[in-house]
DNA sequence: TGTACATCAGTGAACGCGCGTTCACTGATGTAC
DNA sequence: TGTACATCAGTGAACGCGCGTTCACTGATGTAC
């Protein structure tokens, strides 16, 4: 608030173009994929010319860079403050898929196909284990919690020798295995569902995404 | 071998010609995922000019939907062979995850970002299904497998009402929920290990992935 | 075996398009005295 | 309050590029008699 009443007019303009570039962006990228992003393409519907856009973006790759970033961001906000209001891992777990289907294209940014060459800069990976850090403190085991199969162990003894992830977080081998497979398994049957494998197969994809959260949480 | 004698030179000649551009096709598929494909630079590479390519392929379309249906194809013939070779649900586990490595982007072809609006012929999905059928036979519970837990039951509750997939697959309600845990779990393991998400956390994806197959196994 | 014709692979020119991006310039908005 | 100057948004023309695709044509290969 204070910092916004020292902007100036000229900065809440630029800022209100930026975002609305941003907008009409992620509209292109809902109807055609990443790879359709034209940088003309907005400017006309936003009844400008072309060269216009580059008083607010240096180049097509920093706003698609941008795009990642806001995505990414969006994302950790949207986890921690579920887990702020006291979500446990299974409400993370609706809250991920919610936040997926909102707009699926959005989710494949972060979580699509790569881009062979592509590497995002420092500070989203930096994001990207903020989200990592949110789902250790849902994994920590409670006392109503099992503890783990004999197999299981494997993986677990693994992740504490190696793990250099996940830096200071005091979590313990069996929340980051829980957290581990709440990203893997949850990805795995939302991203099939998202790019429609199901389709035609009769059943409801939230059952089977309601069923491994169960798992999930014991 | 019979039919084979049929052929013309020329039609030899054509076909080896296909199978040319579709190797070039996928090494720019490797190199710069299916977005860049280019007919004309393809024929650039092959010493030819663009219009020539016209002679195998109606259009760029075409030859995009030929490369998935080869993709399918091939992975299901793969899976096919693993399963009459006797492997079991965990074989068929590590099958996938080789043929993925080989190749990251070809999977991703198959089950990477969709593409809005793209639709696949009925063929390939028919294809699709025979690999679902595959896993079905390889998912049949065996004696040593233990019996659902309670909560496990509502999916599979729910799977004996909804399934029209699978269509006259004798397969039982436990053996349709092992077959599509089996693959959304090591999809969302493998695609996020092909997509890099797992660089500089210090731990083995084959680790997570074999962890997930034992789960899978009992 | 030789000639006449049909088939087919591949070329080069061309079309129209949209892309990202640069540049010199106009006109409006803000700032300093 | 008024004038002089600086800042900045946006334009239009232009560049070079690569794309998919068509078309008329040449030349080689195969087929029929």
């Amino acid at each position: 608030m204070t910092a916004a009443a020292k902007e100036t007019p000229r900065e809440r303009y630029r800022a209100q173009l930026r975002a609305e570039i941003k907008e009409r962006a992620w509209e292109q990228i809902a109807a055609a994929g990443a790879p359709g992003l034209s940088l003309n393409a907005i400017a006309k519907q936003m009844g400008m010319s072309g060269p216009a856009l580059y008083r607010y973006f240096a180049n097509r790759d920093e706003l698609i860079t941008e795009l990642i970033r806001d995505a990414y961001r969006g994302l950790a906000d949207t986890i921690r403050t579920a887990a702020a209001s006291g979500a446990d891992l299974a409400g993370l777990g609706h809250t991920l898929r919610a936040w997926a289907l909102d707009d699926p294209q959005r989710y494949f940014l972060i979580y699509g196909t790569p881009v062979p060459g592509y590497h995002a800069p420092d500070d989203i990976t930096a994001i990207a284990s903020e989200i990592m850090h949110a789902l250790l403190d849902a994994a920590q085991p409670t006392a109503a919690s099992t503890p783990p199969a004999a197999e299981v162990a494997r993986l677990e003894s693994h992740l504490a020798e190696h793990r250099q992830w996940a830096g200071d977080h005091p979590a313990s081998p069996t929340a980051l295995r829980r957290a581990l497979h709440f990203w893997t398994r949850l990805h795995g049957a939302l991203s099939l569902e998202l790019a429609g494998h199901f389709t035609g197969m009769g059943f409801d994809p939230a059952e089977l995404y309601e069923n491994e959260l169960r798992h999930l949480t014991q």
